[in-house]
RNA sequence: GCCGGGAUGGCGGAAUUGGUAGACGCACGGGACUCAAAAUCCCGCGUUGGCGACAACGUGGGGGUUCGAUUCCCCCUCCCGGCACCA
C-alpha cells in the first residue's frame, strides 16, 4: 500500500514529455551512457549515419536518417553489442559561400554557428551518440590528414594533373557548379554558360575500377539496387577498338600529313558491338575531339558549330537530352574491312569523356545513330537478322522459318533495333564473310580481322572516369601543392601540414578570396627554398566525406590519419543514409577505403558491411531540400509534441527505404498512442507494484494475450534486426496495446500478465521512443534501469497452439474458414473443408472436384468444374 | 537520353517464400460523456447492387504463366532518385 501511494504520486496522470525528455537526456549525458570504448568483451557494432551538411537547421530528412540509425544502435546495444554511434559535420561546401555573400559574413562563422544550432537540435532528438567523437571536416585537425594522404597519393602517381572541362560564366568570370547553371545560363549573371578547359588534379579511381567492381560481390549486406547502380556506373564492357585510317583531303591542305596530323593517321573508336562494324555508314566525333579542332582550322562554319556545341553546361543530363546537331567535317575515313569511304561528322551526341570521344555509327541498329542519320540523310545499312518466329496457339516460340529477313521492303527500324538488343537469337547479314555468324562469333571474327590488319584489337573498357578533385572555390580544403618555377609541382611536406585555410575573409561574390590573398599564395618552395606560389584550388567536398567513417575511430589522434583503433571499429557494421548517395559518395568512400588500406592505415577491404538506403522525405512530390525551399522545420514538431512523438511518427509513416511524402496529419496519431501508453501504465502502477507473470492457470483470454505478447516480441525483434521494418514493428505493438486495453479485470493474475505486457512493450519500443520508455520503466521496475536491460526473450511455451485456422477457397476464391486440430491429417482436412456449410453449396450435382490443394496450416483450395 | 526505383481505399501504408487484399494509423461519419466545446471512449468505414444473407468487381494500364498473382514474366503510362562541380 505504501508503494502504491508512492507511485501514484510520482507518476503524473498526463504525459509530461518535456520533463521526461529533458530528464532522460540529462541522465544519458551525466552517465556517459553512449561513450564508446574499445575495451569490451562484447562484439563491436559500429553504426554510422551519413553526417549532415550544416545548412542551418535540421530538416525532416535528418530526423528520419538519425532516428533510423539510433533505433538500430539502441536495439543492438540491447542485443549485447559494444555499440559506437558517432556524429560529425560535413562542413565544407558551396552553400556556406552563397550564405556568406548574401549575409555579409564569413563562411567559417556561418558554418560554426549552424553547427552549434544543429547540435542542440540533434541532442533534443535524444540520439544515443558518442558526442566525444564529434568531428567537423572544416577544422585543420581533420583536413590536415587528407592533405597528408593527398601528398602520399601524389607521390605514388595516383593523383595527377590534366585539363578538364568546366562551366564558365563569361560575365562573372567564375566557374559554375552544375547546380548553378539554369537552362544553360549562369544563375546570377544570366549569361550563356560556356565550356572551358582548365588544368585540374585527378585521382586515379580507374586504377581501382576492377576491384571496386569485383568487391561489390562481397557486399551481401547492401541493397541489390545500389550494387546494380554501381556496377552500371563503373560500366565494364568487353568490346573492340577500331581504327579508321584517315583519307587524304584537300580541306586540310598543306597541313595534311605533317606535324600534329601525324598523330592522327587514324581515327580510333571504341565499340561494344564489333559484330555491326559492316553496318557502319559514318563516324562521328565530339566537338572537343582533336580531329574536329583540326578540321575547323580552315573551316569557319565548322569552327562556329564547334563553338556552339561548347555552349551550355557540361552536365551529362543536359548533353544527352539536347536536340541532336551535327556538321560534316569534309574529312573521310576508310572502313578498315570493306574499304568504303565514310564521312566524319562532328555530333553533339558523342560524349567527349567516354571511350575515344568518337563513335562508329551503325544507324540501322543504334537508336541515336538512326535519329542522326535520318536528320542528315546518311545511309542506313542493316547487318543483323533474326530467324522469324510464327506464333501459333500451341507451339509458341517454335521457329518455323529458318531464313533470315535480310531486308524489309517496309522500313522497319524498330525491329532492327530490337534485334540489336537481342544477342542470343540473331546473326549477321549483309556482312560478306561474316554472314550467319552470331554475336559472339562475329565479334571474334571481326576483331581478329582487324588485328590482322593492325587496325584494331579486343579491349576492355570502363565507363568510370578518373575523379577530378580540384575546385576553384574558397570554402574547401586547400590542395597541398606548391608551384615552383624550378622544381615544378611540389607536395607540401608533412611537417608543414596543415596548409591552413584563412577563415577571416570577406566574400565579394567574384572568385575565391584566397586566389587574391598574397599572404596565402605567396610561399617558398619546400624543395629549393626559392620563391613559389601555393595552389589556390580546394578539394571537392566529397574528399572529406570519403574517409570520415575511419576518423571517428581515431577522432583525437594527432600523429596520424587514423591509428590502430580504426582496425577495431572498422568496417562500419551498419551505414544509414539517403539513396541519393547510392553512387558517388558510396563509390568514393569505397575507393578511399582501398587507398587507405594500400598505404597501410587500415586492413579491411570494404568500409560498410551493411547499408540501409533511406528514401527521400518529399514535400509536394519533390525532394525536401534547402535549395528547393520546401523544407518543413522539425523544430516545431519537437516543441509541440516532443522528440518521441517525432521519432515515432517518422518511423511509422513509411518503411525506411521508401520515399516518405510529408503530411502534417498523422503526427496526432503518434502522439495519441504515446498518451494511451502512458495512461495504461499510470492506471496499472496506481494500483500498486506487482511482479510480471511467472506461473499460474490463465483464462483463455489471458492465454491469448500472452500468445500475442510473445509473438510480438519475436516479430519486433525480426522487424528491427533483419527486416528494418520499423513501421510494422510499431503497428504490431499497437495491436498488442489494443488487445491489452480490452482487458479490464484487476485480479492478481491479470495484473501479473498486464505487468508482463507493459514491461515488454517498454523494452520493445525503447529503441524508437527511448525517453518515454525510460520513464515508464522507472515506474514499472524501479529497481533496475532500462538502459541496462537486454532485449526480451520470447516464451516459447506461451506460443504453443493446438488448433490452426484454415482458409477454404473454391476455384481460388475465398468461401469459408475452419479451425482444425494441429494433428489433423490431410484427409481429415480435405473432408472437413468439403463438409463446411458455406462450401457444400458449391458442390452441387453436375460439378465435380477435380483437385484439392492443401497448403499446410494455411488453406485448402477446391478446384471444381 | 542513360542507369536505378516506385504506383494498393479519401490519405500514409500492411500482406516477410506465389496462398484470406486493405493490418496499423490518419481523415471522415454516427453515438456516449458535457450546459456546450475540446479531450477521451465506443461503433462504422474499398466500389457497385441488395432491407439482408450475400454477390460481382477491385492492387497504375494491357497481355501471359498458375488451382491460386499486389507478389513471377512481357509490353506500356506516369512519378521519384542519380548522371561525375548541390550535398
Amino acid at each position: 500500500m505504501v508503494l502504491s501511494l508512492k507511485f501514484s504520486k510520482a507518476m503524473q496522470q498526463q504525459y509530461p514529455f518535456k520533463q521526461i525528455e529533458a530528464e532522460a537526456q540529462a541522465y544519458w549525458e551525466t552517465n556517459q551512457t553512449f561513450a564508446a570504448s574499445e575495451n569490451s568483451d562484447k562484439p563491436k557494432y559500429y553504426c554510422l549515419s551519413m553526417f549532415p551538411y550544416p545548412s542551418g537547421r535540421l530538416h525532416m530528412g535528418h530526423v528520419r536518417n538519425y532516428t533510423i540509425g539510433d533505433v538500430l544502435s539502441r536495439f543492438h546495444k540491447m542485443k549485447g553489442f559494444n555499440v559506437m554511434q558517432p556524429m560529425g559535420w560535413d562542413a565544407f561546401g558551396l552553400p556556406a559561400e552563397n550564405a556568406a555573400i548574401s549575409n555579409k559574413t564569413a563562411p567559417a562563422k556561418w558554418t560554426y554557428e549552424n553547427i552549434e544550432h544543429m547540435k542542440t537540435q540533434l541532442k533534443q532528438l535524444g540520439l544515443g551518440v558518442d558526442w566525444n567523437r564529434e568531428i567537423a571536416t572544416c577544422k585543420p585537425e581533420y583536413y590536415k590528414w587528407e592533405q597528408w594522404l593527398f601528398t602520399e597519393l601524389f607521390k605514388k602517381g595516383l593523383i595527377y594533373k590534366k585539363t578538364a572541362t568546366v562551366n564558365w560564366d563569361p560575365v562573372d568570370g567564375t566557374v559554375l557548379a552544375n547546380e548553378q547553371v539554369i537552362d544553360g545560363r549562369g544563375w546570377r549573371s544570366g549569361a550563356l554558360v560556356e565550356k572551358r578547359d582548365i588544368p585540374q588534379y585527378f585521382m586515379k579511381i580507374t586504377a581501382y575500377a576492377e576491384e571496386l567492381l569485383n568487391d561489390l560481390d562481397k557486399l551481401d549486406g547492401w541493397p541489390e539496387q545500389v550494387k546494380t547502380m554501381q556496377r552500371n556506373w563503373i560500366g565494364k564492357s568487353y568490346g573492340c577498338e577500331v581504327e579508321f585510317p584517315l583519307a587524304p583531303s584537300p580541306l586540310v591542305g598543306e597541313g595534311w600529313g605533317e606535324g600534329e596530323i601525324n598523330e592522327l593517321k587514324t581515327l580510333k573508336v571504341y565499340t561494344t558491338r564489333p559484330d555491326t562494324l559492316m553496318g557502319a555508314t559514318y563516324v562521328a566525333v565530339a566537338a572537343e575531339h582533336a580531329l574536329a579542332t583540326l578540321a575547323a582550322q580552315n573551316n569557319p562554319a565548322l569552327a562556329d558549330f564547334i563553338a556552339e556545341c561548347k555552349r551550355g553546361s557540361v552536365a551529362e543530363a543536359d548533353v544527352a537530352t539536347a536536340e541532336k546537331k551535327g556538321m560534316a567535317t569534309g574529312l573521310f575515313v576508310t572502313h578498315p574491312l570493306n574499304g568504303e569511304q565514310l564521312p566524319v561528322w562532328v555530333a553533339n551526341y558523342v560524349l567527349a569523356s567516354y571511350g575515344e570521344g568518337a563513335v562508329m555509327a551503325v544507324p540501322a541498329h543504334d537508336e541515336r545513330d538512326f535519329e542522326f542519320a535520318k536528320l542528315k540523310s546518311l545511309p542506313i545499312k542493316q547487318v543483323i537478322g533474326r530467324k522469324v518466329f510464327e506464333i501459333r496457339n500451341h507451339d509458341v516460340g517454335k521457329p518455323i522459318l529458318e531464313q533470315p529477313v535480310v531486308a524489309s521492303s517496309e522500313f522497319d527500324v524498330n525491329r532492327w533495333q530490337q534485334w540489336y538488343a537481342d544477342k542470343e537469337n540473331t546473326f549477321c547479314v549483309n556482312s560478306g564473310n561474316f554472314n550467319n555468324l552470331n554475336f559472339e562469333q562475329a565479334s571474334d571474327a571481326i576483331s581478329s580481322a582487324l588485328s590482322a590488319k593492325n587496325l584494331g584489337k579486343r579491349r576492355t573498357q570502363f565507363r568510370l572516369r578518373d575523379w577530378g578533385v580540384s575546385r576553384q572555390r574558397y570554402w574547401g580544403c586547400p590542395i597541398p601543392i606548391v608551384h615552383c618555377a624550378k622544381c615544378g609541382e611540389v607536395p607540401v611536406p608533412v611537417e608543414q601540414l596543415p596548409v591552413r585555410l584563412p577563415e577571416d575573409v570577406t566574400m565579394d561574390g567574384v572568385g575565391s578570396p584566397i586566389k587574391k590573398d598574397p599572404h596565402f599564395y605567396e610561399t617558398t618552395c619546400p624543395t629549393c627554398s626559392g620563391k613559389a606560389t601555393r595552389e589556390t584550388d580546394t578539394l571537392d567536398t566529397f574528399f572529406e566525406s570519403s574517409w570520415y567513417f575511419a576518423r571517428y575511430a581515431s577522432f583525437d589522434c594527432d600523429t596520424a590519419m587514423v591509428d590502430e583503433r580504426a582496425n577495431y571499429w572498422l568496417p562500419v557494421d551498419q551505414y544509414v543514409g539517403g539513396i541519393e548517395h547510392a553512387i558517388l559518395h558510396l563509390l568514393y568512400a569505397r575507393f578511399f577505403n582501398k587507398l587507405m588500406r594500400d598505404v597501410g592505415l587500415i586492413s579491411n577491404d570494404e568500409p560498410f558491411t551493411n547499408l540501409l538506403t533511406q528514401g527521400m522525405v518529399l514535400k509536394d512530390g519533390t525532394k525536401m531540400s534547402k535549395s528547393k525551399g520546401n523544407t518543413v522545420d522539425p523544430q516545431a514538431l519537437i516543441d509541440a509534441y516532443g522528440a518521441d512523438t517525432a521519432r515515432l511518427f517518422m518511423m511509422f509513416a513509411a518503411p525506411p527505404d521508401q520515399s516518405l511524402e510529408w503530411a502534417d496529419s498523422g503526427v496526432e496519431g503518434a502522439s495519441r498512442f504515446l498518451k494511451r501508453l502512458w495512461k495504461a501504465c499510470y492506471e496499472h502502477v496506481a494500483l500498486g507494484q506487482v511482479e510480471a507473470y511467472k506461473a499460474g492457470d490463465l483464462s483463455a483470454e489471458l492465454k491469448q494475450l500472452r500468445l500475442q505478447l510473445h509473438q510480438t516480441i519475436e516479430k519486433v525483434g525480426d522487424d528491427y534486426g533483419r527486416r528494418h521494418s520499423f513501421n510494422t514493428a510499431i503497428s504490431s505493438v499497437m495491436e498488442l496495446m489494443n488487445a491489452l486495453a480490452k482487458i479490464e479485470a484487476t485480479d492478481a493474475l491479470t495484473r501479473n500478465v498486464r505487468q508482463e505486457v507493459l514491461q515488454n512493450v517498454a523494452l520493445l519500443l525503447s529503441p524508437i521512443v527511448p525517453h518515454i520508455c525510460q520513464a515508464l520503466w522507472q515506474e514499472l521496475c524501479p529497481v533496475s534501469h532500462i538502459i541496462c536491460a537486454s532485449w526480451p526473450l520470447s516464451d516459447k511455451a506461451a506460443m504453443v497452439q493446438d488448433t490452426v485456422e484454415y482458409v477454404i477457397q473454391v476455384n481460388g476464391k475465398l468461401r469459408g474458414n475452419m479451425t482444425v486440430s494441429r494433428e489433423a491429417n490431410r484427409e481429415t482436412i480435405e473432408r472437413m473443408a468439403q463438409d463446411l456449410p458455406s462450401i457444400t453449396k458449391f458442390l452441387l450435382e453436375g460439378t465435380s472436384v477435380r483437385k484439392i490443394i492443401v497448403v499446410p496450416n494455411k488453406l485448402v483450395n477446391l478446384v471444381i468444374s
